[in-house]
DNA sequence: TCCTATGTTGTATG
DNA sequence: ACATACAACATAGG
């Protein structure tokens, strides 16, 4: 279930590793998760390196250990990263593992649409550095979304906002929600939006990211009951700002929700 | 059995 | 070359 704020939240969960020797690698090397990296690199450089730090961008997160190594972990659908003791007898779909003297530390993912990537060198790679600029920085501006759309004219916008390449880190959930704060309806083509709607887009997405870190990111707790986020899977879900029936539907090939009370097609 | 799933990428078509 | 739409990837659970 992992989206911008999911993501850091299990970036996290991996803190009580850092500043501590990776004493084995457990992994299942023909685990597809493997597809873009070598298995057997990762084992013979990380084998009693340190880890020293993690950061998250996007969807993605980098993990840096001694010995100039790189690892990055992208967690796919169903991929999530946990804390287990030093005990631990790896499952099914645990598809590395670092073996601490005080934890093991899990990446596990059954769907295996997630990823591993491994890179050494004394600079991050490129697969970490091409990542678009967060949707929280400066570069991030209304202008640059208003060009974006407009090259994508006839798109839905609720694909548009899937496109990691100018909404990092956004997903299923966060492009429903951004859209709905924003009054915006889902299939509306992205070259349609008025200026205004441009405005307040960016203004949500940016909300919608910075809030979801600040709950979802730090606690993994669901969004309260005014977001649209509890509402938007239930079987008679209603609209929390105007209670009318929410719809579903599937638009840019993922599953929508929308309230047709407050986002209007024009 | 059939359908769904908080993601990305390759491919065909315009 | 670029934009657009969709199948494919792999697995579990309702």
């Amino acid at each position: 279930m992992p989206e911008l704020a999911e993501v850091d939240y299990f970036r996290k969960r991996w803190n009580p590793g850092l500043g501590q020797v990776i004493e084995r690698v457990l992994l299942h090397a023909r685990a597809g998760v493997f597809k873009t990296s070598d298995p057997r690199s990762i084992v013979r450089h990380l084998t009693g390196a340190t880890l020293l730090s993690s950061e998250a961008a996007a969807k993605q997160m980098l993990f840096r250990a001694s010995g100039e190594t790189w690892l990055g972990i992208h967690l796919g659908m169903t991929g999530e990263l946990s804390l287990q003791p030093p005990d631990y007898t790896p499952k099914k779909h645990d598809h590395l593992v670092l073996v601490q003297a005080a934890q093991n530390l899990v990446f596990s993912d059954h769907r295996m649409f997630g990823r591993v990537q491994f890179s050494t060198g004394p600079k991050a790679p490129a697969w970490w550095t091409n990542i678009a600029p967060p949707v929280l920085s400066a570069a991030f501006t209304s202008k640059a979304v208003a060009g974006f759309l407009k090259r994508r004219a006839r798109t839905p916008v609720k694909a548009v906002l899937l496109m990691q390449e100018r909404f990092p880190g956004i997903g299923n959930w966060m492009a429903d929600e951004i859209l709905w704060r924003a009054a915006i309806h889902p299939k509306q083509p992205a070259g349609s939006l008025t200026a205004g709607e441009i405005k307040t887009l960016h203004r949500e997405t940016r909300w919608v990211a910075d809030h979801a870190l600040k709950t979802i990111g730090e606690t993994f707790k669901d969004p309260p009951k005014t977001w649209l986020f509890p509402h938007r899977w239930e079987n008679g879900g209603k609209c929390p700002r105007t209670g009318a029936p929410l719809v579903r539907e599937t638009i840019g090939g993922r599953t929508t929700c929308w309230s047709p009370a407050r986002q209007i097609l024009h």
